[in-house]
RNA sequence: GCACUCGUAGCUCAGCUGGAUAGAGCGCUGCCCUCCGAAGGCAGAGGUCACAGGUUCGAAUCCUGUCGAGUGCGCCA
């Protein structure tokens, strides 16, 4: 059974298919005067245009039309031309029960499922994830789970950073910082003679002692900043890199050794989000491919010198503005950024091949996707609208200016989701919540409550805008914030709980009160909803339906006594039918990354 | 300089494939616990949708311009 605006739309549609119009002029949605009606059509106004007809007259033969079908109660013209159309109690109750039956809690499945690859978040090798880094992670944690939800293949990879100049620079840092580590990288230019697994094992052991994750934190930023200003020094990191790129064995061991201590703390900080990842694949991984696409590059004729560096030039004449070339080998022979996202694409073409790749990064890097995306079209490395940028606007302070911590620094994102579960942690105890929990089931639970505040702040946003950060407002458990979804979610948890304890049993759903009506149509639309996120890229509407049937549900709380109403086949139908929307609402919440608690 | 994005209630944001009285949350005022979790619910005040033109029967929505804010524009990723 489709959800009923899908079911009045195609009614509507074929009246006017039959004047010969566009089916799609039927398009039923929800009303915007409630207290007038359910649903409304407005194709008669644009169908008046295109036949020169009074639109009245075309309104007046739609809702003859629907007023004949069963879920209609009732169909009136009123305006300049629109239908308004109020379902019946049945139909409602029909519907209801259908959702409360399925298990998908009328979640639509894709026609043609497709293989696509979420690219998201993007943590780098020796850099600590930041508040920038909250964004892409929510962001494309959500899409990765609708998109997988409505049934295509996903795959979510981190793209980790672990393969630019980056790398030469810390290994030029962790050798001045330390004479040790510059003999070893010395000693071990090339791989010695016999040299052993054993011996290998020795040698990593020897840089975890040395060399910890809160070292390349504080030896990074130093190294960077001093390249800026020093022309020698950049030259040095520069060197490094290629030298790493080229295979210098100690240059590998002390590589791996950065990758390695950085991953762990980044997955510790993942799972503490609630977030995960089918492939960790890194920029060093197609590092082979390099090669042979450079040469392949040339060999298209696509390559040119330019500077002392080789590019493809990619911009076309009916361009507005000069798109810049991709930088594909520097003037000293590295890959770059774009290249090694070029040969990203070769690579997840060959052991995915996906239909669709999106990149969920921030807008500000546009430009350089439209870069890279138009190469990858020129040298047949994907075809038109494989490749899509889904850009996202910025976390910014209280002063509009992207987030900063009061001393002017970068507030780290392991920092972020823990000052997220301290102030969780306040509001539950203020609240007297979670009292009656064990002292782990409580810390749980406020990390819970703080993560769904900062992913629901974040999500309710549309992603393209920037939103201004403040935590004392997200975290709050009033208003259009996680908490208090959470809350809601908790509610009927303990509802259904008690219902359990006093033997009432779940019954078909029977559609009466002003509160049940508003609930059960916004149950019917989540599919709609759902279908429109994933066409739109848009968390932010299934942020908004989880919301709406949030506020829903308190007022059908409020207004229809479950376990207290004097009736068993009411108190069966509101029991099941707030069954039903904790099902909706927990699903819309994890297609987010919010888990439910079960008590708070 | 060129390009892109944005400017909606005191604040934070939705709405933007044109359609009725522009929505939500916070804050503010008032009301509701003999009843399932009141961290809840109900009601109210609050907006020339930056500004000026244009297209249209109809514009927050489309087009043009102005002003304001943000961002980007090849050897960092």
């Amino acid at each position: 059974m489709s959800d009923l605006r899908s079911g009045l739309s195609e009614a509507a549609g074929a009246v006017f298919a039959a004047l010969g119009l566009p089916v799609d002029l039927g398009r039923v949605t929800p009303s915007d005067r409630p207290d007038l009606a359910d649903f409304q059509c407005n194709g008669a106004l644009a169908a008046a245009k295109a036949l020169k007809r009074n639109p009245r007259e075309i309104a007046a033969e739609v809702a003859r039309a629907l007023s004949a079908d069963a879920r209609v109660e009732t169909a009136e013209t009123a305006g300049p031309g629109f239908v308004n159309l109020r379902v019946t109690a049945d139909a409602l109750s029909a519907r209801a029960r259908a959702l409360a039956a399925g298990p998908r809690a009328g979640a639509p499945l894709v026609g043609a499922p497709r293989k696509v690859l979420v690219d998201y978040a993007g943590p780098n090798v020796a850099k600590e994830m930041h508040v920038g880094h909250l964004r892409a992670s929510i962001i494309g944690e959500a899409i990765k789970r609708l998109y997988r939800f409505l049934g295509d293949e996903v795959l979510g990879d981190a793209h980790f950073g672990d393969w630019g100049f980056q790398m030469g620079l810390l290994i030029v840092a962790c050798a001045d910082a330390d004479p040790a580590i510059a003999a070893l990288l010395e000693r071990l230019a090339a791989k010695p003679e016999g040299f052993s697994d054993e011996d290998a094992g020795r040698v990593r052991q020897q840089l975890s002692e040395n060399i910890g994750l809160e070292d390349l934190d504080r030896l990074y930023p130093a190294a960077a900043a001093r390249a800026k200003s020093d022309p020698a020094y950049r030259e040095r990191a520069k060197r490094a890199t290629a030298e790493l790129q080229a295979g210098r064995f100690g240059h590998r061991l002390i590589w791996r050794h950065f990758a390695d201590i950085t991953r762990v703390a980044l997955e510790r900080d993942f799972h503490a989000l609630g977030v995960d990842f089918d492939l960790w694949r890194g920029e060093s991984d197609v590092d082979p491919l390099i090669e042979p696409m450079v040469a392949e590059l040339a060999a298209k004729g696509l390559l040119v010198e330019d500077q002392g560096a080789r590019i493809v030039r990619v911009a076309r004449a009916d361009d507005r503005v000069d798109t810049p070339p991709l930088l594909v080998v520097s003037s000293e022979g590295s890959a770059m950024y774009g290249t090694t996202d070029l040969a990203t694409i070769l690579d997840r073409r060959r052991f995915f091949d996906p239909d669709l790749v999106l990149y969920v990064v921030d807008q500000r890097q546009a430009g350089h996707f439209e870069t890279v995306f138009r190469a990858a079209l020129l040298a047949d490395y994907a075809t038109e609208g494989e490749l899509r940028h889904i850009g996202f606007g910025t976390m910014n302070g209280a002063d509009g200016k992207p987030f900063k911590t009061r001393e002017g620094g970068v507030l780290k994102l392991r920092d972020l989701i823990d000052m997220a579960g301290e102030k969780a942690r306040e509001r539950l105890r203020a609240a007297g919540l979670g009292a009656e929990l064990s002292p782990e089931a409580f810390e749980e639970t406020a990390l819970q409550v703080g993560v769904a505040a900062l992913k629901f702040a974040d999500l309710i946003n549309f992603r393209g805008t920037s939103y201004v950060f403040d935590l004392d407002r997200f975290s709050s458990f009033e208003g259009k914030t996680g908490p208090y979804l959470l809350y809601q979610a908790v509610r009927v948890k303990s509802l259904l709980r008690r219902a359990g304890a006093e033997g009432v049993a779940e019954g078909p759903i029977a559609i009466a009160q002003p509160a049940e009506r508003e609930l059960a149509l916004l149950l019917d639309a989540f599919g709609h909803t759902l279908g429109e996120a994933y066409d739109k890229l848009a968390p932010n509407l299934i942020a908004d339906h989880a919301f709406r049937l949030g506020q829903a549900f308190a007022r059908f709380y409020a207004a229809c006594p479950v376990l207290a109403a004097p009736d068993a086949e009411i108190r069966a139908s509101r029991l099941a039918l707030a069954a039903l929307t904790l099902k909706q609402l927990e699903l819309a919440l994890d297609l987010l990354g919010i888990t439910t608690p079960e008590r708070m």
